[in-house]
DNA sequence: TTTTTCACG
DNA sequence: ACGTACGTGAAAAAG
């Protein structure tokens, strides 16, 4: 416990010293957006760890701006490593108080380039896996539910043991990932597509985007009238009130009090009412349904969106600010949550309405930009499908090549509905497709399903091989290698249950594909970052990232030379340290004040 | 806390 | 005979 600012002295020699310091931060909230100190640990020796008191509200703190001002050269100092677990945190709260912290390493990272679908990341589970050590958990620290206080009113010795030893097991886990790394020959993938993303991620998040509170509130009262409006003529139906959000009662109106059809259960036995089953019962020409499903898409809109987004909005800055999480997913995509900005409404009109209130600030403009087709373009280098590469060369229009392939027709004579089948499949293939998936995507028989398939494969045979060989390896080894070489691993793929291994068989086909172009929107947004640090003035921000798409905001007056910069950069990315790519990466650019019209 | 549903790429 | 498209996060119900 660091009762006096002098004995912080020697733990910042110690650091300078041995040029490492695992850190970790206390605050007021999990939100870093909103979050106060209350407290920073440092641990420079493995066993050995400190605790400054800051901002509890019992006796014993330390002054902030003296604890502030003492740790700033060290945080900043780029000869001495700050190890953090999921340090993006820790950066954005310190950031906010005035220090820039460099250098930095994240064993939350580590553990997710060595064990991506093996594991969890968080610290919890990493001391029990690597240190057969079970911490002090956060819960146990600040109580759950009603009982739950704040950090800051933690007792302070309490709040010690807690943060020493999250400082220590963070150094002593950086300790082994960092051997393993090397072991793993999984070095560099942390280095360039991990470490570059730490920073930038904080300040796409530390900008946030601002969103029109009162538009958003029309609509849901707009959205508001729509629900009770269906409500009337469900219960009309019905003839009783229920939940109609249960499906439980509404599985029981459906099934048992309507007899609408004959009974349908999911998988684990209540009753099935979910789009899939509803849109059947709908297309037989019940009415009841379709009322169903209309409810259900306005209540989804209002309470997820409509409703919730200005709970979001950050009361300082006036926008909102996501948390993108990097070590989520098993592919190496990102995450997007509180709120997830990822999964944004845009297929529906009234879905538009939504996009439309998140907006640009007075005088600037929104940018998007997307890659066209990245995961048929990955699927074409990596299978290295002659075919497929070729005709992305020409630039030529891929569902309608595959709709010639497969149905055997001359380009040119490719209709409406082949060309949609045709489409269906191309997205079938990245999923690691079956008949009996394609046959009810497209509402084809499962033999039809078959001939379509055998004809692909027969016309793009590289494809078939690249399956085979996936899972192969994936069953030798237990991972998937990215183009990249990023590992995505598998424990299902051996299993015993036939669903199991065949649903684990379809994500290790899925997940090269879906990582390599995760892979080259992070060297994008890596070049893009690069290039406008080197511009003597740069007003491009980006905002947000969703998957094959960035978001940015820029003033009206730098739209022009920006827009040059994105395309050039981002369709530049052909090659790495580890890779190069012979497929053209193409990239569409739209601009306009809202997001609802960039598309 | 788990299950179901549904928004996105 | 069985039951499947891949990857997510959030809200609501129900245990």
């Amino acid at each position: 416990m660091i009762t006096h600012e002098n004995q912080i002295d020697s733990w910042i020699e110690e650091a300078e010293q041995s040029g490492e310091v695992a850190i970790d931060t206390e605050t007021t909230s999990l939100d870093a957006h909103q979050a106060n100190l209350v407290g920073i640990s440092l641990s420079t020796k493995i066993g050995k760890a400190c605790y400054i008191p800051i901002g509890h509200k019992s006796k014993g703190c330390l002054k902030k701006e003296i604890v502030i001002k003492k740790l700033k050269p060290l945080f900043e100092d780029k000869s001495v490593k700050k190890i953090g677990q999921n340090i993006k945190f820790d950066f954005i709260v310190l950031y906010k108080h005035g220090i820039a912290m460099s250098s930095m390493e994240d064993t939350m990272l580590m553990s997710y380039v060595l064990d991506a679908g093996k594991n969890r990341h968080n610290m919890d589970m990493l001391s029990q896996i690597h240190l057969g050590h079970k911490t002090i958990s956060f819960k146990e620290i600040v109580g759950t539910g009603k009982k739950e206080i704040n950090f800051s009113d933690v007792e302070i010795n309490k709040a010690m043991h807690y943060a020493a030893e999250d400082a220590d097991i963070t150094y002593r886990l950086y300790k082994i990932f960092s051997k393993n790394l090397k072991l793993e020959k999984l070095l560099n993938i942390y280095e360039i597509f991990e470490k570059p993303l730490i920073k930038i991620l904080a300040f796409m998040e530390i900008e946030g985007i601002k969103i029109d509170n009162k538009s958003l509130k029309v609509l849901s009262e707009k959205f508001e009238k729509k629900i009770k409006k269906l409500e009337k003529e469900i219960f009309k139906i019905s003839k009783k009130e229920f939940n109609i959000a249960s499906p439980k009662q509404l599985g029981e109106v459906i099934y048992n009090e309507l007899k609408i059809a004959g009974i349908k259960k999911t998988r684990k036995g209540s009753f099935a009412t979910s789009a899939n089953v509803l849109e059947d019962l709908a297309f037989k020409g019940h009415k009841f349904p379709q009322l169903i499903l209309d409810w259900r898409q306005v209540s989804k809109l209002k309470n997820t969106y409509s409703d919730s987004l200005p709970e979001h909005i950050n009361p300082n800055t006036k926008r909102v600010h996501t948390s993108f999480l990097l070590a989520a997913t098993t592919t190496g995509r990102l995450a997007s949550s509180d709120p997830n900005l990822q999964n944004i409404p845009i297929k529906s009109e009234d879905g538009k309405d939504i996009r439309k209130a998140f907006i640009a600030e007075k005088g600037n403009i929104l940018i998007s930009a997307d890659y066209n087709q990245i995961e048929m373009r990955i699927l074409a280098d990596l299978a290295d499908v002659k075919e497929l590469k070729k005709a992305f060369k020409n630039d030529e229009d891929i569902h309608s090549l595959t709709a010639s392939q497969v149905f055997n027709v001359d380009i040119k004579k490719v209709d409406q509905d082949m060309r949609r089948k045709a489409k269906a499949i191309n997205f079938g293939i990245i999923y690691g497709i079956s008949q009996y998936g394609l046959a009810k995507q497209i509402n084809v028989s499962n033999h039809e399903a078959e001939e379509f398939l055998n004809a692909y494969f027969f016309k793009f045979p590289e494809i078939k091989i690249y399956m085979d060989k996936t899972i192969k390896f994936c069953r030798k080894t237990g991972y998937v290698n990215n183009i990249f070489g990023r590992r995505s691993h598998f424990t299902g793929i051996n299993d015993k249950n036939f669903n199991i291994r065949n649903f684990q068989e379809r994500a290790a086909i899925n997940a090269p594909i879906q990582g390599s172009a995760s892979e080259i929107m992070r060297l994008a947004m890596i070049r893009l970052d690069k290039k406008l640090k080197s511009l003597i003035k740069n007003e491009l921000k980006i905002l947000l990232q969703i998957h094959d798409e960035l978001i940015f905001e820029v003033p009206e007056k730098e739209v022009k030379n920006m827009t040059k910069i994105i395309k050039e950069e981002m369709s530049s990315v052909t090659s790495s340290d580890l890779h190069s790519f012979s497929t053209p990466l193409t990239v569409d650019l739209n601009i306009g004040n809202n997001w609802g019209i960039l598309h």
